[in-house]
DNA sequence: TGTACATCAGTGAACGCGCGTTCACTGATGTAC
DNA sequence: TGTACATCAGTGAACGCGCGTTCACTGATGTAC
């Protein structure tokens, strides 16, 4: 029997040491330039201490390696809001979701600046990327809201949108969030506040299904 | 009796013709890069077809040049909407902030994306200065309401973080309005809506000085 | 009215530098047999 | 068990190019007197 296998470094786990370093290097100086376009190559690798060439290694360009930080991070943002909704209490949806949202940012502040500043920025499949990401977290809170609270007769379509745009709010405000060290707590509780408003206003404004 | 006068040059009006040109050629590419950082003062002067040197008789580095422009432009927005203010009815200052808000932003599409995406921008200087507009438009819109709409009881300080908030939400939608030209009415009427939201739904969270 | 002078927008050549990219190389690791 | 071979991350030197910046210049316009 013939036994296939994979090159060894393709194998899931043992990534090659200079692509990590390469990748934590660009978020580090993306977050700094609000910019992954702006970033040299040789500055990048010259961050991660390694010779220009590697970055060939690895990337095609800087687009590619800035898709990578966009799909691994919004990978691992969707997880973590999933795994919150299925085990959140009813009613506290919103606040579960946007605690979650802003501890991950707490925790990832560089890569969410850097991918924040990129949802307008030089690369369109990057921001075509990051839409569909908030595309799934706004799906996400709709199928919290629909499951967890009473249903509001708000059209599905609609919902979305309204979802849609609070996810684009908190986004955007979750850079406030990271930047303003000392005014974290009145920045989560504000998005806590605007997500019951969003909703709250949403049901009056297209409620029982008049949208 | 000595007659003062200041050098022709400096005299409003008249301003030199390749600073314009300058400026215009920065908006247009600004537009394109999303950022006026990472234009090159020589492919400036290129668009502009001018000398790279005439950059320097008229701004000191690329940063000037963008605070030119958030300078100039936003002096033109919020004169704009004080006019708007001034002329609207009653109870549709909602509607006809966001309708003058995107005439503007249709009116200068190149001028509006690349002021939004420096909202995030690598420009400090430029950052806080449109925050500022923000802030100022945001008030605009506080005085029409407590103005035109009966009181809701909402504290000062709450209604203009809302309106800051929805401010915010709609120059980003701004974007979207300028880049899909077959959704602008879509566009433009979900913004209306969402104003409608914010307030309706501000009304019942922040309502009566609760907060 | 005429002339000398100051101001200032715009030009053109030249500089040193860091950039992206290419090429040929090394050295470690894992596999075939 | 040992040996030959393939793979692949990372290196180092070299290239041509466009960049920001400096300097000395031109030519138009307006002012002083």
């Amino acid at each position: 029997m013939v036994t296939e296998s994979l090159p060894t470094a393709v194998v899931s786990g043992d990534e090659a040491a200079g692509r990590r370093s390469l990748i934590q290097a660009a978020i580090r100086l993306a977050a700094r330039k609000r910019s992954f376009k702006a970033l040299g190559l040789r500055e990048v690798a010259r961050e991660a201490g390694l010779n220009p060439n590697t970055f060939y290694r690895h990337f095609d360009d800087m687009e590619a390696l800035a898709m990578t930080v966009a799909t691994e991070l919004g990978g691992q943002l969707s997880q973590t809001l999933k795994a919150i909704r299925a085990n959140s209490t009813r009613s506290e949806a919103a606040r579960a979701t946007v605690a979650a949202t802003y501890r991950f940012a707490a925790d990832n502040p560089e890569a969410v600046i850097a991918l924040v500043s990129e949802l307008n920025g030089a690369y369109p499949r990057v921001r075509a990327h990051l839409r569909m990401l908030m595309q799934g977290v706004a799906r996400e809170i709709v199928d919290g809201v629909r499951e967890y609270a009473s249903d509001n007769g708000i059209r599905d379509e609609s919902l979305l949108k309204l979802a849609y745009s609070l996810v684009e709010q908190l986004f955007i405000m979750s850079i406030d969030y990271i930047e303003q060290n000392n005014r974290r707590d009145e920045i989560e509780s504000w998005a806590v506040t605007l997500s019951k408003i969003y909703f709250a206003g949403g049901a009056l404004l297209l409620g029982s299904r008049k949208n």
